[in-house]
RNA sequence: GCGAGCGUAGCCAAGAGGUUAAGGCAGCGGGUUGUGGUCCCGCCAUUCGUGGGUUCGAGUCCCAUCGUUCGCCCCA
């Protein structure tokens, strides 16, 4: 023992899995790309108090799930438990409001200290999407297909998404002032947890597991009825837009995402075969963080999607696709083991993935390995071969085998990679 | 931060106080020193996450610790 392991919480994506990844990232390309969003890339690590100001004192992720430390310079760093933040600053740092609607997205790791358990990490991956400077409700109708098509095309199913409008902070204040009167003559019946948040947050008490706490909640005022026409107004034209390009929802009047700069519109996609940690893409409209954040006032909505959470749902669906070789090179002999490099070189040049076998054993176990390899052909180079300046082009699902000369391989690349396709079919 | 389960080789896994730590897969070597996918043989844990304790004796019991899994909280 005493071997150094990957800390708490993080892991390797080992080669295998990496396959997924790449489909994911290229799929995410496409589906973004044609909406015209573009991709930007923003530090893992911010000034603590960025986060602070921006996701809320009083929420969870700043209040005990974020990795803060202090670096050389005695300054308080964060690691980013999130996307918005960092892309919010970016965009007043770089006054890129002037330059109109700006939409854009994000990927990487991001970081919340909390204990691991299904679908969750410290260090996890998030697709972010953002369109910031539009209040239109067909920004957020965009934002929220991009999601839907981006599901779509990976191929999975079963997901639902919720829907809700949490108003302005000023509904939103109202409301809560609201259940606050109401919850607190229960006070002593609703369970632990929802008696803490009753102070903190007491919107969290609606969508509490306990089962008196929801004898509670049934009759507890709904957010709908706080909403300001205004704001209602909005709702509907949402929910209008997304039924009009045939996007499934269902209203979720309990819906209070964690995140303190939520407004208006808040949505959330989830699955059923992730366990406890259903939700896979959540997000709304924030249109306070920018002027909250030292910027001029600017609406935006945005969605944060797991990239862990939507792999596991994607190696359900589909096996993994083994990585593949087109030519396994065998070889054996000093003077036959220095052409096969160059021929192996050359096929490469020529786009064939080429792998070589670097044992120097016997022929036999060379084949063994050429076999489950998965390549297609298997180039031959010994004594004989090395001395004539040819090679042996063995196809090993027939066993036909047949001599070239080496200077001709560049000349019979086209010949290769059609036998080669045909073989695999 | 709280609760529960688990921790034997690269992977899967038997073993439930007495002893040579089964077996399978993968890997490596050989049968076959230039021809694979089958088959046969051999090798592959001085040791059971780590530390301590109980016992004549512990992988098997106890304690601690670390890791891991699932759940709570919360979220992606």
């Amino acid at each position: 023992m005493g071997a150094i392991q990957a800390i708490r919480g993080t892991r390797d994506i080992l080669p295998e899995e990496v396959v997924y990844w790449q489909q994911v990232e290229a799929i995410a390309r496409t589906v973004l790309g044609r909406a015209a969003y573009h991709e930007i890339r923003v530090p893992i690590f911010e000034a603590t108090e960025l986060f602070e100001r921006g996701i809320g004192e009083a929420t969870d992720v700043v209040g005990k799930e974020m990795y803060t430390f202090t670096d050389r310079g005695d300054r308080s760093i964060t690691l980013r438990p999130e996307f918005t933040a960092g892309i919010v600053r970016s965009l007043i740092e770089h006054s890129l409001y002037a330059g109109g609607v700006q939409r854009l997205w994000a990927t990487g790791p991001v970081f919340r200290y909390e204990r691991p358990q299904a679908g969750r990490q410290r260090q996890f991956h998030q697709l972010d999407v953002e369109i910031l400077g539009s209040a239109d409700p067909r920004a957020d109708v965009e934002v929220i297909a991009l999601a839907t098509d981006f599901l779509q095309a990976l191929g999975l199913k079963n997901l639902r998404m919720d829907l809700n409008s949490v108003g302005t902070l000023g509904d939103r204040q109202r409301y809560r002032d609201a259940l606050v009167e109401y919850f607190t003559p229960y006070k002593a019946e609703l369970d632990a947890d929802s008696q803490d948040r009753l102070g903190r947050n007491p919107l969290r008490i609606l969508d509490s597991k306990d089962a008196r706490t929801q004898e509670i909640v049934a009759d507890a005022p709904s957010l709908l009825a706080y909403l300001s026409d205004d704001s209602q107004r909005r709702f509907a034209q949402v929910q209008q837009g997304l039924t009009g390009v045939g996007i499934a929802y269902q209203i979720n009047s309990r819906l209070v995402r964690g995140l303190d700069y939520y407004t208006h519109t808040a949505f959330e996609i989830q699955s059923d075969d992730l366990g406890a940690q259903a939700t896979v893409c959540g997000g709304g409209r924030y249109d306070g963080l920018v002027a909250q954040l030292g910027g001029p006032d600017t609406p935006a909505i945005g969605w944060g999607l797991g990239l862990e959470r939507l792999i596991l749902l994607l190696k359900e669906l589909q096996p993994a696709a083994a990585a593949t070789v087109d030519i396994y090179v065998v070889s054996r002999g000093d003077r036959a083991e220095a052409q096969a490099t160059q021929v192996a070189q050359t096929l490469r040049h020529s786009g064939f993935a080429v792998e070589i076998d670097l044992s120097g054993s016997a022929f036999g176990k060379q084949f063994k390995r050429a076999d489950r390899s998965g390549a297609a052909a298997c180039l031959i180079l010994g004594d004989a071969e090395a001395e004539a300046g040819t090679v042996q082009i063995k196809w090993l699902a027939s066993g036909d085998q047949e001599q070239v000369n080496q200077d001709q391989l560049g000349a019979i690349a086209p010949d290769l990679r059609q036998r080669i396709a045909h073989s695999r079919t």
